[in-house]
RNA sequence: GCCCCGGUGGUGGAAUUGGUAGACACGCAGGACUUAAAAUCCUGUGUCUUCGCGGACGUACGGGUUCAAGUCCCGUCUGGGGUACCA
């Protein structure tokens, strides 16, 4: 019987199907296992074979923990509200809502077509209003919500309230705004319900703020850092600008001490551990207060090298910052406030661009230095942020590049407080070396000075030692149609969330995707109608993406429950994710918010685990591999790769699909496109041989590959083997089909085990197995692929497993083996990477049960030993000769077998050695 | 600039704790079977040298530690990813 690849696939999708082989039990004895992917946005233009890489190797480990005894939760859903579908709503008039079901159910039958394990009963969309209900009720949650700094954990508004009700807001210790200003429990008594609300916004965790937001004109629209590449819009690249809006945001920075710690608890790469920490940007230092001359207000700073304190000769503000207009004195008047118009009008991809180039202005204005009370001019200057600190700094240009280069492009005095470098040239940023013209500081150690420094600024009330980050708040506000909606009304211009069961605010139909013609969300296109109880609007924004997949993997645990995000019961057993599988793009993103949700969610006692993923595995990108040919100009002759140089030639991109290693089939590239009908080819030695380049998998590039094709002429078994063993999982590679037959051969000779008599005989009709018992050679290999294949699964090294796989084989082949005893424990180890064909043979074995629910096989270590094995004996190093000695011995005795042999004693020439190193079992050396 | 990860045959890659570098696969060459092709099977395949046995060299480059280095340390070159006037 041949391998019939596509009628076993197609049939055993069906019995997983029809048998839900694949469903989670919730509970039971068995140990819980969690293996999540990241879910994909169900695009229009369908899988690549890129996507399903990750998707193959967390079913690879699902099947292997199924086998090994675990309860495995493999579940898989869409992350469905998104621009693309909104843009192709706005283009074509077609509701987001019909684009993305279309879309998803392409997805569907090629994921299905795959062969994965998902347990579809539990799938979820984000833009199925059962789910996103429990979105918006998260988000009411948060609202609800502020961050007590003293038990270190979110909790309740309502204490809050009660707290001020007593105390007023001296005592509290809480995340919030900067700004918020001190008020007695009388004062908070006489404030109307509009000013209440407006104090308590500064202290919710989700909450309505003005922010400098992303801001970009085309799309109409907010977008996240993110969302934006090389300082335009990464869907659709239209240029950003900073613009100040009233927007909804997450206090996210409430959280960033603990998404630091929390790292350290988990098993995620150093790289990905590292982005995130650089993302939330600890820094250390202090703040400082400097007098202004001639006034009583003070600019505060904020320094992580207060040891340079001597060293400040000017300060420097933000464009933005709240004091630039009274620090203006008149004569400076009309230049500020040109920098400063200009400084505002700056995109940020303007600032970035002009990254050398140097700017700033005088306030005429100058402050008192806070120990030696020197006077220190104010500058203006845009490399200072108004979003980080404080919005000013004390500029050292002895020992910070930056305040160097503005102070040698304006001429200000730099005074150099730390010995080391030549401030001819550069400045000295490094953080070593002794104090000098520093007054108490002298002679000290830069870490000696920054600690006395602190000392001394906090004695003399100067400023306080602190904690700056460099995360900032997250805007959760989009002026979008395809989202959720976001859960609040608006009664006589205070925000109220609804209640829980006012949910889910469903999504309105709207007559256009696009803003209002006076740059109103899409949303408010449906305001006349669409109203709290008839009469009060609700916002008009909505979530942005990262909404629903902030806790996706929560609903997974019980995904259609009606009354809650999830079942407690059900979310204590499965617990955090296990394994965590998805692409390194969402580092900073995707990654930051979900455990921030976590924590919140724990904070408030609804879930119990501090962090969403134990372990997290960035798979690599697929890139495409793009073939070109080459057109003679001006002609409809196309040159072969090897002979263009001779040529003026065009590069053309030509699909990838009708090139075979590199040789173009020359009919189906005429038929490809009308124009290329009556092309002529110059070839050489008879083929034309196509360019090639790596490069992002897309359309437009015509390398596109898709994972039917291959199914189509390999089987799925094949595309998912390979694709495992065309490298490391973690590793961006190139596709690149050349070495298929590899695998797809490896499937055909396993087969020919069952139904061969040997490597080169006929297939017969029948299996051809026997019950003997097996040899000892046999057994050997059997237990050396189990042992390597349980070793290689266990530390997510898919591609050598296979190549293991192969090795087995090949030696069975040679052995001529066809016993029941060596080939049903290789069936079942090799299952979680080729679940069809093994399903398919296991049953011709006369089982009954499907594979998955057999136990893997364990390895016994008697198998792999050999009865002799040469042993290299060298001295310092140097292989002399070899010994052969039985492999039962201990390193003990092999040390006196080698030491007793007679040519080592000839060796050692009447020597003692001083050391003897047995080392694997293979290497003995002697140190003489 | 800073942070992180890499650099191994013609190609993808293997070498798990420092222990016989190049497993496995592709490609290529030769052969068997076949009228022929496909499929399948067998042999060879790091480089140089040698008729051959063998020998020398060899994991980006230059040093170092070690009996022993692809692996550890220092420096250089180089590719990829992240991030950026973060005070």
């Amino acid at each position: 019987m041949e391998y019939n690849f596509k009628e076993i696939e197609s049939n055993w999708q069906a019995y997983w199907a029809k048998n839900k082989t694949f469903a989670a039990k919730d509970g039971g004895d068995k140990p819980k296992y969690y293996v999540l992917d990241m879910f994909p946005y169900p695009s229009g233009a369908g899988l690549h074979v890129g996507h399903p890489l990750g998707y193959i190797a967390s079913d690879i480990v699902s099947r292997y923990k199924r086998h090994k005894g675990f309860n495995v939760l493999h579940p898989m859903g869409y992350d469905s509200f998104g621009l693309p579908a909104e843009q192709y709503a706005i283009q074509t008039g077609q509701h987001p809502k019909i684009t993305t079901e279309n879309n998803i159910a392409v997805y569907r039958r090629q994921l299905d077509k795959i062969g994965f394990s998902f347990d579809w009963d539990r799938e979820v969309r984000t833009s199925d209003p059962e789910y996103y209900k429990w979105t918006q009720w998260i988000f009411i949650q948060i609202f609800n919500s502020w961050y007590n700094k003293t038990t270190d954990k979110a909790e309740n508004i309502s204490s809050l309230i009660s707290e001020f009700e007593i105390n007023g807001n001296k005592k509290v210790n809480a995340s919030c705004e900067e700004s918020v200003r001190l008020f007695t429990v009388s004062e908070w008594k006489s404030f109307s319900e509009k000013e209440q609300s407006d104090i308590l916004m500064n202290y919710r965790l989700a909450y309505l703020g003005e922010a400098y937001v992303n801001w970009c004109p085309q799309l109409g629209t907010v977008l996240a850092n993110d969302e934006i590449k090389d300082g335009v819009s990464e869907r659709g690249g239209y240029p950003v600008e900073r613009k100040l809006m009233k927007q909804w945001s997450m206090r996210i920075t409430a959280y960033a001490q603990r998404l630091l710690t929390g790292l350290d608890t988990l098993d995620w790469t150093d790289s990905l551990k590292e982005a995130q920490r650089n993302w939330i940007g600890k820094s250390e230092g202090t703040s400082l207060r400097f007098k202004i001359a001639g006034s009583d207000k003070r600019i505060e700073v904020f320094t992580t090298r207060p040891d340079t304190v001597f060293g400040v000769s000017f300060v420097t503000l933000a464009p933005e910052h709240e004091l630039v207009e009274k620090l203006t004195t008149p004569e400076n008047k009309t230049a500020v406030e040109a920098y400063v118009s200009q400084a505002k009008n700056r995109s940020e991809r303007e600032r970035q661009a002009d990254i050398n180039k140097i700017t700033g202005v005088f306030t005429g204005s100058y402050v008192e230095h806070p120990f030696t009370g020197k006077q220190i001019p104010i500058w203006i200057g845009d490399y200072v942020l108004a979003g980080y600190g404080t919005g000013a700094v004390m500029a050292v240009p002895a020992h910070d590049s930056r305040d160097y280069s503005f102070a040698k492009y304006f001429g200000l005095s730099i005074l150099e407080v730390v010995k080391g470098g030549d401030l001819e040239k550069e400045s000295y940023d490094a953080k070593e070396g002794v104090l000098i013209n520093s007054d108490f500081l002298n002679g000290l150690q830069v870490k000696d000075a920054v600690k006395l420094a602190i000392q001394e600024i906090e004695i003399r009330q100067l400023g306080k030692g602190k904690v700056n980050f460099r995360l900032r708040d997250a805007v959760f506000g989009r002026q979008r149609y395809w989202g959720e909606p976001i859960p609040i009304y608006y009664k006589n211009d205070i925000p109220y969330a609804l209640i829980e069961n006012e949910l889910p605010l469903i999504l309105p139909e709207v007559d256009k995707y696009l803003p209002t013609e006076d740059g109103e969300p899409p949303l408010a296109r449906a305001a006349s109608s669409w109203k709290h109880e008839g009469k009060y609007d609700y916002e008009h924004s909505t979530m942005p993406g990262w909404a629903g997949s902030s806790w996706y993997f929560l609903r997974y645990m019980d995904a259609n429950n009606a009354s809650g995000i999830a079942d407690k019961k059900l979310m204590d057993y499965w617990q955090q994710v296990d394994l965590y599988i998805g692409g390194s793009e969402h580092a900073t993103g995707h990654l930051l918010y979900v455990r921030f949700w976590t924590k919140f969610l724990k904070d408030l006692g609804y879930i119990n685990i501090e962090e969403p993923a134990k372990k997290l595995i960035n798979q690599g990108m697929i890139q495409g591999r793009s073939n070109f040919v080459y057109r003679v100009n001006g002609t409809n002759k196309f040159v072969s790769n090897g002979l263009k140089k001779g040529y003026d030639v065009t590069a053309l991109h030509t699909d990838v699909n009708i090139v075979d290693n590199d040789i173009l089939d020359v009919n189906a590239f005429k038929k490809w496109r009308e124009d290329f009908s009556t092309a002529e080819f110059i070839l050489e030695d008879g083929k034309y041989v196509c360019g090639v380049e790596i490069e992002k998998m897309s359309k437009s590039k015509y390398n596109v590959v898709s994972p039917d094709d291959i199914a189509e002429k390999f089987g799925s078994d094949t595309l998912r083997l390979y694709e495992m063993f065309l490298g490391p999982l973690e590793q961006s590679k190139p596709w690149n089909t050349n070495g298929i037959t590899g695998v797809h051969g490896f499937l055909k000779k396993l087969w020919r085990l069952f139904y061969s008599a040997g490597a080169s005989a006929p297939l017969s009709d029948q299996l051809i197995i026997s019950n003997d018992e097996p040899t000892k050679g046999e057994l050997k290999t059997l237990h050396k692929t189990i042992k390597k294949i349980t070793e290689d699964i266990e530390r997510f090294s898919f591609n050598t497993s296979i190549s293991n796989f192969m090795i087995c084989v090949n030696e069975l082949t040679d052995a001529k083996c066809n016993k029941r005893a060596v080939l049903e424990p290789l069936l079942i180890c090799l299952s979680p990477y080729a679940p069809h064909i093994t399903e398919e043979l296991w049953k011709q074995l006369g089982h009954n049960e499907s594979i998955s629910t057999v136990s893997f096989p364990d390895f016994n270590e008697a198998y792999l030993v050999d009865d002799n094995i040469n042993y290299p004996v060298s001295v310092n190093g140097k292989l002399k000769f070899t010994l052969e000695l039985p492999s039962t011995l201990t390193i003990q005795e092999v040390e006196t077998e080698v030491m007793n042999n007679e040519q080592t004693q000839k060796l050692l020439d009447g020597k003692q050695p001083k050391k003897v190193i047995v080392v694997h079992k293979k290497i003995v050396n002697m140190v003489v």
